[in-house]
DNA sequence: CATAAACATGAAACCGATTTCAGCAAGTGA
DNA sequence: TCACTTGCTGAAATCGGTTTCATGTTTATG
């Protein structure tokens, strides 16, 4: 059954060793301030001598907590390629191991709140589920509803408000990056819009709107291409605002992967960067700083996006209801606009 | 103590209401062929019934098997930004979901043989470890011997072989990378390795020699650059490289940020790729399809590489000893070389 | 000084599965 | 028909912690 090669460590040994019953042991080590203090030391004593290893099943089939948080990334061709959320999950993973939980990483299908991975996750079997890449929440609704702590990376619909959330202020980002463009004097700026079925990819386009308005240039739905994050959508959809809109002079793209592809569409069709048309970016992953020309892009904190939800879910399991959080975005300017 | 929204549902209620004992209940469910088929439908009637969901903490207390699988990848501020280590754990992922096990996520310094990380992999808290980006192998070997299945991606020290590991084909692939660059009539081939304390740093510098063994041209010393994989060593590296070797026509990067770096500092120094110098990168990720010129480079198979790592790790968990698996590479031609 | 309250502790029940062991029923061989 | 497998089943022990409850000991209160 159990026939690991270490020895095995229980808290019977430890009452053995230390004279004192395993109730007093459970006690020690959850800090329970009534005990003894000579009691205190000769359990901790005990346990260092026999080198004791805590049993996490055995504490999780009696208090119900596994100490393990999910993360869910929807498992979709772009995720990845996109160093995104990588980067989101190590935030998470570093946060939640400070504070002594496991990071259960779960790739997979969003889009079926009734499969292996629903039961899972509303089974108890992990403390909590932080969800990314949203683009239904009906899983996510789901899970919240059975009582399982989530928090939404991203930003849910309006209708369901009780989901605590964590964001980048994509709006104010994508009104930073348009309005940019207008500053250095484009006057034809188009976008090629992230997944708008996303709140990042929505919110974003909302932010580009914003510019028109601030800046009064009256927006030209002609000049909103609908792309979803990849490389290959959105060179397509640039050679076509390229086409119908020769008068193009600055574009605004969703992810820094859009950007890049954009600039290829527009050198393809014989046009510089950004002499001739000067192209924004958003992100600021490393392709941002590689590419050439080196990418102006929105940057936003991602692996502090992932910090922010792990802890918010600390706060969420310890029975607080922590205020959503929106991190702001910077505009990085580099040479491409 | 358990104040779950979600009726609980034990093997105690179907047995009561299947009219069978809980032993029963347990062999249905773990596949004993010994019970009567009426009792096994009885069983299934009940616990779909009820909507039974089984507790694996309770499970793992008693088979001393948690169903949890540990990646661990080196915290160093490369894992973050480049996509390899995401698009390898989705593979790990994917195939351990498909089995019935779940992954979990350790983004840790390996470097520390004897810190909490440690401490965990070795404490029967998890069912098998799968190490990726080892440089130091102590905690691989510490963990191994402690008796947890451990695989590992990359090929460990030459001394540890009863560690099982899954890797690419790196000589192959190094050496296919800077064969094209002699084909393609390059004179003076240079190289900027990754980190050569990692075997798929070492390994493709080992390719790149040996190409030039084959094709017979002597191999200049000052014409290899030991980076890290970062873009900023192998950019500082790639400009000392120019001023010190003017004649050089061809470069062999050891992973794609790295030759989308030597191309930035070639054109700063006014050359043209390929025209003046060729360029072969390694990995084939996005960057490698974006970039302008796009990038010539040895595609490995990422997901792959995670989703053998995964098998690998199931084979001996079911008590089998598999052979170490070596995943071939493929050069994929397009503008820089 | 008597009584109540606070404190410190251990015995035992409990969490929800698995597994051993014993026992009953049916089938086999002599 | 008797002894003996073989097949199927349930009671009870077990895994290693946590928690309740009862008890003995101090300290505070009137």
């Amino acid at each position: 059954m159990n026939d690991s090669t270490l020895p095995r460590s229980t808290y019977a040994e430890i009452s053995e060793l230390a004279g004192v019953s395993k109730s007093t042991v459970s006690r020690v080590f959850n800090g329970d301030s009534r005990v003894h203090p000579d009691r205190v030391a000769a359990v901790f004593e005990a346990a260092k001598q026999i080198g004791y290893r805590p049993n996490r099943a055995a504490r999780a089939l009696s208090t119900g907590r596994t100490g393990l948080i999910a993360v869910v990334i929807d498992d979709d061709v772009s995720a990845l390629g996109d160093p995104f959320w990588g980067m989101v999950t190590s935030g998470v993973s570093r946060v939640l191991m400070q504070n002594g939980l496991q990071t259960l990483l779960m790739v997979a299908p969003l889009d079926d709140d009734d499969g292996p991975v629903a039961h899972y996750l509303e089974s108890n079997e992990v403390d909590g589920v932080i969800f990314a890449q949203v683009h239904k929440d009906t899983l996510v609704r789901k899970v919240a509803k059975s009582g399982v702590p989530v928090v939404v990376i991203g930003t849910p619909s309006d209708d369901a408000t009780d989901i605590h959330f964590v964001d980048t202020n994509n709006v104010a980002g994508g009104y930073m990056g348009t309005n940019h463009l207008f500053k250095i004097g484009c006057k034809t700026v188009a976008t090629i819009t992230g997944d708008i079925g996303t709140s990042a990819g929505l919110h974003r386009l909302k932010g580009f709107e914003l510019a028109h308005k601030e800046n009064n240039v009256k927006l030209n739905k002609n000049l909103i291409a609908y792309g979803n994050w990849s490389f290959d959508s959105a060179k397509i959809l640039m050679l076509r605002l390229l086409a119908s809109n020769p008068d193009i002079d600055g574009v605004f793209a969703a992810n820094d992967i859009s950007a890049m592809a954009a600039i290829a569409a527009i050198e393809e069709r014989g046009k510089r960067v950004p002499d001739d048309i000067a192209v924004v970016g958003f992100d600021d992953t490393l392709v941002s700083q590689t590419s050439r020309p080196a990418l102006t892009t929105v940057k936003q904190d991602i692996v502090g996006l992932g910090q922010a939800a792990a802890e918010a879910m600390l706060e969420i399991i310890s029975g607080e209801k922590p205020d959503s959080r929106i991190l702001s975005t910077e505009l990085i300017i580099r040479q491409s606009a």
